[in-house]
DNA sequence: TCTCTAACTTACTTATAAGTAAGTAGGTAG
DNA sequence: CTACCTACTTACTTATAAGTAAGTTAGAGA
């Protein structure tokens, strides 16, 4: 049976290492973690991290690549429950509220994009792939949202998404230099700016 | 006359380390540029510049210090000429803009935040420091905007000024994977959503 | 003219980064 | 029971980073 997987601990540590990889990028960004900072809390050594990402570009792809199928799942959740654009938007929002809580981590667009000039460009695919999922699922939700009377706003959907996404993940980095109430600030605003009442 | 500046390149270079060090910061972070980066442009060597900075943190303070006079000579510039609340705001686009044009630059205050669990703690006040000052003339510039029935919105302009710099600052991140169109989009939502008409 | 100093260069040090080659332990398949 | 493969470790290499100590040079001041 060649399918059958090790009974070793290779899904641990692989799914260990991305979940690190995942929170320092967010903390710290790509360029500012570094091999050893993956191994030593792991308890292991630098070689193994090398084992499972040959290198850390292949390291930097998988975790945005696992990051963005979460995104899918967590998107394909509401579409399954039949959410109504309030409900999305929100979650979308929480997103966000759980990076903040969870020490202050941003939105790995963000540091992507902050990075951008650095990155391989195989890591700038992935930045640009992410941006353009969260785009058009945000899009989509505002168009559902004004045309049952939900959200109010003028302009395009294609704008307003926009300027939200990009509002959202700016309010993730305002945070760390002018506190969590900044981020609330902003929600609270593009809310208001939607139409909804607090 | 020892008040008398010497004539040696002290001036320029010095000038011409915080011009490249600010671009460097704006390209690429403060984590990715090295004394090499700015020595070998500059055809000096890299103790040259330890020379006028000794550390890479009085480099960066330098920069953002200098950064910080020069918008508040510029918001000054606003004041000093009687511009009305809409033209100082344009004012604001107009830097971000620039910022964009002059390749693809984000606000140093965005990549200040974005690695800001890495830079010395010298740093963090710095930017600290711009993030008050811009959300504060942006505050004062939508207040009077709004009393002047220039601006609309709902809210206060508290929450509005933070949306508006978070937003800015999200847009010239989202111009690397998007495009300068998505800049544009955020800019022209922005003010619809001042009740501006285009 | 001599001396001093600002503005450098030369030549290092130390630390840390990514990455690799060769070995090893333990379970698995035949 | 043997051969093999997965998941590592050990022990390196090479590159680059920030930073420094000791010189060098050109001009200004006395």
């Amino acid at each position: 049976m060649h399918t059958k997987p090790p009974n070793h601990a290779l899904a641990n540590t692989r799914a260990a290492i991305l979940d690190l990889a995942e929170r320092l990028l967010q903390e710290k960004g790509y360029n500012a973690f570094s091999y050893k900072d993956i191994s030593s809390p792991l308890g292991i050594k630098n070689a193994a991290v090398h084992y499972h990402f040959p290198t850390k570009t292949a390291l930097g792809v998988a975790t945005l690549r696992r990051y963005r199928e979460r995104f899918q799942e967590y998107i394909q959740g509401f579409e399954q429950s039949d959410a109504d654009p309030l409900m999305k938007l929100n979650g979308y929002i929480a997103i966000q509220i759980d990076h903040l809580r969870n020490g202050y981590r941003i939105c790995p667009l963000g540091i992507l994009e902050a990075e951008y000039n650095t990155i391989p460009s195989e890591l700038r695919a992935e930045a640009q792939a992410l941006e353009k999922e969260i785009w058009f699922w945000v899009r989509g939700t505002l168009a559902a949202g004004r045309e049952q009377n939900i959200f109010h706003f003028m302009g395009t959907s294609e704008d307003k998404a926009c300027l939200i996404s990009a509002a959202l993940q700016g309010a993730l980095q305002m945070a760390r230099t002018a506190g969590q109430s900044a981020f609330f600030a902003i929600v609270r605003q593009l809310k208001r700016d939607l139409g909804l009442k607090e």
